[in-house]
DNA sequence: AACGTAAACTAACAATTGTTAGTTAAAATT
DNA sequence: AATTTTAACTAACAATTGTTAGTTTACGTT
């Protein structure tokens, strides 16, 4: 049931390139190759292909999840748990940022757990939205379309995986608290 | 050169598919049968599969860069063009909600016209950065890392195809306002 | 009526896909 | 020393892939 060490090398190249080219243009043999062995030789650690994203997407919704869980009830005011949710991202999308990739992009490649995923991931958007309505009712947040905070944050959070490459050189904490700024507080001055 | 209705009714057709699916996980076959005809008649009216994604990801991102450009000199302030840029994506989304998802995930399947992509994506994102320092520059906006605040609204930006479908009855131009009032001014009261 | 064209079809192809079976060699355990 | 286990290998498979060739059918124009 516990991956061994090759089993997570594999997921761990398999994420690498499922990142470059999407789950569905990498082939068994491709994954064989960045591995240095054959293709065959995969079936000794892993099930099947799907096994591999399989593991990789549960593992980083049930990340998620039990971070936000977290959140939900300790007691900090909105605004503090919509930083903590940020600082979750960017932890998360940090140690991860390969397999970011498949969640964002490769979630409907999914067979039996699709509607694992489905009912996590809604799941998660609805805790968050709920921290937003709380806000609201609290006079912290303003009184716009929750949906539409949700959306914007979120979105923003889920293609860190993107930018985090391309600035190595920041540290987490930092873009973290940058982002809660810009995030929470917008831009114009 | 100028596309035939029917080979747009092809284009039109497989974007819905690439929505779902992905590029590489629809084929020829696919495309055919959601046209009800068999996968060699699509080759009376379009080059290969690389050409039908190569339509929807460059006219798209040409849809993006003659946007910006009427933007970029016209004389409001840089808020004002901010706003304007919010107001481009919203249309283009609502317009084309199906081909943003391939300009957001496929376009690295791209061969022939790759760089040429990555230079239109390049130019767009340097141009939206110097607005945004600009602004700064104009006591407009504040004084943050322009990178983040580039990476904040561009990332909400890219992602409006996924929210516009479960959000059919909301107006193209009240989300874009709310959009603007979110992405500028913040969410914290 | 004859012709040309547009757009569908059937059939087939070579390459690539995920996966299985059976084998081998080295390492770990008895 | 004998044996089991681990993890690689070769070879092959059936299915699917994008694409081409050649054919048929319907329709608009002469």
């Amino acid at each position: 049931m516990n991956p061994t060490p090759r089993k997570l090398e594999i997921i761990s190249v398999a994420s690498t390139l499922f990142k470059e080219k999407g789950y569905s243009a990498v082939t068994m043999r491709d994954i064989a190759k960045a591995m240095g062995i054959k293709a065959a030789s995969l079936y000794n650690h892993i099930k099947n292909k799907e096994e591999i994203l399989t593991f990789i997407i549960i593992s980083l919704a049930e990340e998620f999840i039990d971070g936000l869980d977290k959140i939900k009830d300790n007691n900090s005011n909105c605004i503090d748990k919509l930083k903590q949710i940020i600082a979750l991202h960017v932890d998360i999308a940090n140690r991860n940022t390969n397999g970011m990739a498949s969640l964002n992009n490769d979630w409907m490649h999914l067979k039996d757990r699709l509607n694992h995923y489905l009912s996590l991931r809604s799941d998660y958007e609805n805790s968050f939205r709920e921290i937003i309505k709380e806000g609201i009712k609290n006079n912290e947040i303003k009184n716009l379309n929750p949906d539409i905070m949700l959306f914007s944050i979120l979105s923003t959070l889920r293609s860190l995986y993107i930018w985090i490459p391309q600035k190595e050189d920041m540290e987490p904490s930092l873009l973290a608290s940058n982002l809660s700024e810009v995030l929470l507080k917008g831009i114009n001055k």
